[in-house]
RNA sequence: GGGGUAGUAGGGUAGCCUGGUCCAUCCUAGAGCGUUUGGGACGCUUUGACGGCAGUUCGAAUCUGCCCUACCCCA
């Protein structure tokens, strides 16, 4: 089996292998060390933290609008967490409990939060006392703890989820809460946007809503091999959980009410669904605003005139960082090409090389990690990696948005969604019945995922429905992760 | 949840059935020295492992039990 040393050193397995190019490029690129020995629990090297932190810092970016960030308790009692039956009933499968202090078992099992609704209402119940209160809008970025039974994968299906944005907002109406259901969907497209990863929204089927909402709108993206992933949810709750933990307020009137609820969280899936969107054969391929590194600078010093190189580069450094990049001059002693190599499994969108060659003509010579070379002036260095980081992000966004176009077609018979999702989601007429959902799935080992589905590639697929004839509506049909 | 296979250095393998004290081999692995440097350089030197716990034994990578972890198949 062991080819690779002859034919291409070093190389990936290929993106058409998915998961091996996925489990391979975790830690080539050092996103994952997943060799913690723990089941589901993975170890974040400090380049994917990086990466990590940067992704969440966009996020908290958008959030910060009009959210505050808040941090709740990891802990919950087991009477808070059992108060809300369809939402203790969803998750009582995959709760960790704590169950001693030391060597004392406790009067109180306590749970780690799966999610936080049960840690932050009882919290909310007291905060909240009149109109004036609301709209309350918070978020926290926690881990949370699920006991997975399925098949774990590195940021897809954890134990324990490391980067658990969630955010939890409180309203006067039904109404109001079901505006900012909209706002969270915009706020998520926005995100995604600036990770240059399409998404697809809809609206989850009854029995795959959040435990305990009143509707959950899902955020998908299609992954390479046609699967997709779950990248965002947006629940309304109605006023279920405000009933059970007592948020009420005063209206203008002077009169009790529960409060209307909602709830929106985004995990290290994001992560997941950026570097698998993007990279390629030899690596990563990050837009700009989430790269660790935005541009490296590969020194080509020859003999007598290393030091010229060096001060040359060292210039770029100073000029680039000065301009807010995030910039890396790797001046180790290895052969250029290596470097190349090593920035390209990284996923650096930009690459300049300075040489002796370019000194003399002025000019830096600029790579972007897609391989498009061009030269740069040195005196408009600046204006130059901005205006091609701006393309490449264009770029890469246009080359994504071109993957899930070719992943989406339309289904009018059951043979046509077996067809379809062997490589990619698809459109079709559903009566809306839980029967002919089962009945795709059974037949097609794919679930309907959604229905009011909104993507800029919407085609509309009303019309008999694929398991029972009846008039159907647009349903979203993929195997997901 | 049920079944199967496996775990040997940073990564990949052989050895295990038939126990033998220095435990081999490959690599884009690591460390050091020197020569190199416009797409993965080369030479020399060198480091490093039998998943964990217990048992059998004069002696365990090898046999037994339990546990952990990984992968595959089925529900």
């Amino acid at each position: 089996m062991c080819f690779l040393a002859e034919e291409d050193q070093g190389a990936l397995p290929s993106k058409g292998d998915f998961s091996a190019w996925y489990n391979e490029l975790l830690w080539r690129a050092e996103i994952m060390d997943v060799r913690y020995p723990v089941k589901g629990l993975y170890v974040w090297y400090p380049f994917g933290f990086s990466l990590r932190r940067n992704v969440y810092d966009l996020l908290r970016l958008l959030l910060d609008r009009d959210h505050q960030e808040a941090l709740f308790p990891l802990l919950i009692p087991e009477h808070e967490l059992a108060k809300e039956a369809e939402h203790i009933k969803g998750f009582e499968d995959e709760v960790y409990w704590v169950t001693h202090g030391g060597l004392s078992p406790l009067d109180v099992k306590l749970a780690l939060r799966p999610t936080s609704e049960c840690a932050i209402y009882p919290m909310y119940a007291l905060w909240v006392r009149s109109h004036a209160d609301l709209p309350l809008k918070i978020y926290q970025i926690v881990n949370t703890f699920r006991y997975e039974t399925k098949h774990t994968r590195p940021l897809i299906r954890l134990r324990e989820i490391t980067s658990f944005k969630e955010a939890h907002t409180v309203h006067t109406t039904w109404e109001d809460a079901e505006r900012q259901v909209e706002e969270a969907i915009a706020l998520y497209r926005e995100f995604y946007g600036r990770l240059c990863v399409p998404v697809i929204v809809s609206r989850r089927p009854e029995w795959d809503k959040f435990p305990g909402a009143d509707y959950t709108m899902a955020v998908d993206t299609v992954m390479p091999d046609g699967r997709t992933l779950q990248i965002g949810t947006v629940h309304h709750l109605g006023d279920h959980f405000s009933k059970t933990f007592q948020i009420t307020y005063e209206d203008v009137a002077g009169e009790q009410r529960f409060a209307h609820q909602t709830c929106y969280g985004i995990s290290e899936r994001s992560i997941a669904a950026l570097i698998s969107m993007h990279g390629d054969d030899r690596g990563l391929i990050l837009p700009p605003d989430p790269a660790p590194v935005q541009v490296v600078v590969v020194p080509i010093t020859i003999g007598k005139r290393k030091d010229e190189v060096s001060a040359e580069v060292a210039g770029i450094e100073k000029e680039l960082a000065a301009a807010g990049f995030r910039v890396k001059v790797d001046s180790r002693d290895i052969r250029p090409g290596a470097k190349y190599y090593y920035w390209e499994m990284r996923g650096v969108p930009l690459r300049l090389e300075v040489g002796p060659r370019d000194i003399d003509a002025g000019q830096v010579t600029v790579v972007t990690r897609l391989g498009e070379k061009s030269q740069v002036p040195r005196n408009a260095l600046v204006a130059g990696v901005t205006e091609r980081l701006a393309s490449f992000a264009a770029t890469l966004k246009e080359r994504a948005e071109a993957h899930v176009r070719t992943r989406i077609r339309v289904s009018r018979s059951m043979d046509e969604v077996l067809a379809a999702v062997e490589d990619g989601v698809t459109l079709v007429p559903w009566c809306g019945s839980r029967e002919c959902a089962d009945l795709i799935e059974e037949k097609t080992r794919a679930a309907v995922l959604g229905t009011d589905v909104r993507s800029m590639y919407l085609v509309d697929a009303s019309g008999p429905c694929v398991a029972c004839g009846k008039q159907g509506i647009t349903a979203l049909v993929g195997r997901s992760y």
